[in-house]
DNA sequence: CCTACCGATCGGTAGG
DNA sequence: CCTACCGATCGGTAGG
């Protein structure tokens, strides 16, 4: 913080995950630092660093919270739930930067986005082989690769939209939640065929 | 397409969804229109009715679609695979408009981005009456509604950024696919705990 | 980090 | 739907 250029992608971070990046004018940012627009490019050469600078940190610390659990060997079914909480915990931590990355990334240009398109498939490539490992142990059913991997990433990347660090559930407990549906499903083990007249016999009873 | 606004919606649809709301101009519409700028003005009174009609009809399509197959009496697994499935389809089909409704809305203003917020929310609640509905025939486990809810929308939602019209698979099968890991889990049914040394078995054997 | 300023472009309007 | 144009604001620069 005592070093300029990160106060500034900070106060970068903040007003991109409120407004947008192109609802964010340089002297937003400025303003928010308490200095001059002109003053801005002593530190960087463009206002595309600055998104630049928050999707490279916000990327690498999604990859780097899931490299070591998917290098364990805990059962799978533990280390689903462990990734999916380092993925919530990046969330939780970096709040604002992760609403960047995972909102904003797209408007990168040129070289930079492809880096960053080459960062999220070598992420996405450290789930499948979590997936993997998972079924070659008898663990995982022999679903699709992509489409499991599909649904915890949306499941985990959705998260910023709506997380309120505020609210009940820490990181861990959101996790687990959401492991638990995803690993076991939501049909109820002992469930059968719909049990006909339910809402009858609850009528018939007293409340 | 013969009606000018109608025509210019769906203009802005296709580069809203493309470049977002900021990165779009008036200009660039109108460009994509065969007008000049200041033509636009005599259908729209600014920008951002544009981005509100677009969203506007994206939102209404979803409840549109949803609606009855809520109000149908089939069993619960059934009626959410179909639920995702009508989701994928107003997807599909309303390719840019989803897109830009689900990536662009939070920057209406005002009444309008209200109006949205009581749309999307009345959308949630369908989702949660179709979930309830399943834990009261005992079809699905009791588990917390807003997770289980968040688990689906999640995936649902996420399907406009990877969506690929010309992809093998269809919205009916994307759904069938989604929905069986999310009623039956990821976990196979048989799988005890997880067998140890299964490589050093497999490396055992000959390749 | 500031002052002073640039060329370009923005959303939007007046009058036809 | 067009011409002509507006005030404001944009990202960025020169020189200190």
């Amino acid at each position: 913080m005592d070093n300029p250029k990160a106060a500034l992608i900070e106060a970068a971070g903040k007003l991109f995950s409120q407004k947008g990046y192109y609802g964010t004018t340089i002297r937003d940012i400025a303003q928010e630092r308490g200095i001059r627009s002109g003053s801005l490019y002593a530190h960087i050469e463009s206002k595309e660093d600055l998104l630049y600078e928050i999707v490279d940190v916000a990327s690498q610390a999604f990859i780097d919270a899931l490299e070591p659990i998917v290098a364990t060997s805990r059962p799978p079914q533990e280390k689903l739930i462990q990734a999916l909480a380092a993925h919530i915990r990046v969330i939780s931590t970096h709040l604002e930067t992760s609403r960047v990355f995972l909102h904003e990334w797209l408007l990168l240009t040129g070289a930079r986005r492809h880096i960053i398109e080459d960062r999220r498939n070598h992420y996405e490539a450290l789930w499948t082989a979590l997936l993997q490992e998972g079924i070659d142990r008898g663990t995982f059913a022999p679903v699709s690769l992509r489409f499991a991997r599909l649904v915890i990433l949306s499941v985990a990347n959705w998260v910023y939209l709506w997380y309120d660090p505020a609210g009940p559930m820490n990181p861990d407990q959101i996790a687990e939640e959401f492991g638990r549906l995803i690993l076991y499903g939501l049909v109820h083990p002992t469930a059968g065929p719909p049990a006909s007249n339910r809402e009858t016999r609850t009528l018939s009873l007293p409340s």
